[in-house]
DNA sequence: TGCCGCAAGTTGACAATGGCAACATGAGCA
DNA sequence: TGCTCATGTTGCCATTGTCAACTTGCGGCA
């Protein structure tokens, strides 16, 4: 299912396009040049991904399993800082999981992984610590305001819950 | 130096940008078809706009001043309101705003204009604060979180400042 | 008043892109 | 040994951004 004329086009075009994102962010991706990466002809990668769309999607998915995985054993203002964090070290991938391909149904899964850890959704208490470092990160990478650890620190010290902050696990 | 040939061409291919962004966004903009809309060929707006990122451009500024001007006389709790709800209004625009051609000096200037209201910058409450309204407009245009009134205002109520939230004027 | 320059628009071209359709190839099973 | 179907390939098309060269007509100047 993997390995047959290529050897892993799947995984190679993903690759090329992976970095592509990387360098560029979502207008740097094109089919046909990440086909010519992958040393394949400009059709190709459509025999594993429907459309431009869903090569997006691919990579929005590995995007939140990574962050999903950096997220994992954290709580507390340990796990905003992570979440900071891990915009920051990938800036236009992080950018990617928040604006590309809307409303896929796998990718809503992930979603519901990453942030069950922020306590997110119903949970209006949840809901706000993740707007805030979500909210942080994103004006970071808008360059509006400032990246220096130490203030992300300071900025996520600056508020607290006004109720009992209610962790269940 | 504003009417000519077609009357105000500018404005009537800024108009036919406005619409398909509020439809499609980012992606649904096209030069050429704004030019068709304007009833006008396809490189005519080429002697407004220097390129695609240019038009963007002038939309996002556009998107600046009314932002500015539904914040204008707003405070506290009801800012942070006024906020979200303005990204709920024009939720590809202000999708836009924050994710459109980056590094632009005007743009720069609008958005300390909207944003010296929260307090914003080197000040870690106010930034923190931006960063909270920010984030749930954000997730909520995203679909992470519900988008009810009445949710909002329990989610900024969640959080209040760590110590004396700082308020020169 | 008549002419002319320069801004505003137009036409035509090019390369690149996403995507479709028809064809080629070779790995693995019967 | 030979067939089949997934995997790739070749050609093609419409659309797009953008450049270059040409046209048009408003407004100032002689």
């Amino acid at each position: 299912m993997t390995t047959y004329h290529h050897g892993d086009l799947r995984a190679a075009v993903l690759a090329a396009a992976r970095k592509m994102v990387e360098k560029e962010g979502l207008a740097g991706l094109s089919v046909r040049e990440a086909a010519r990466r992958a040393g394949v002809s400009h059709n190709a990668p459509y025999r594993h991904f429907a459309d431009r769309e869903a090569l997006l999607a691919a990579l929005v998915a590995e995007g939140f399993e990574q962050l999903n995985a950096a997220l994992e054993n954290r709580a507390g203002r340990e796990l905003g800082e992570a979440y900071v964090a891990f915009a920051l070290q990938h800036p236009q991938r992080f950018r990617l999981m928040f604006s590309g391909p809307r409303g896929n149904a796998e990718l809503q899964a992930r979603f519901a992984d990453s942030f069950a850890a922020l306590g997110a959704d119903a949970d209006a208490a949840g809901a706000a610590a993740w707007s805030l470092v979500h909210g942080l990160a994103m004006l970071i990478l808008e360059g509006r305001l400032a990246s220096s650890p130490a203030f992300v620190r300071k900025v996520l010290g600056a508020m607290r819950f006004a109720a009992a902050p209610q962790r269940s696990a």
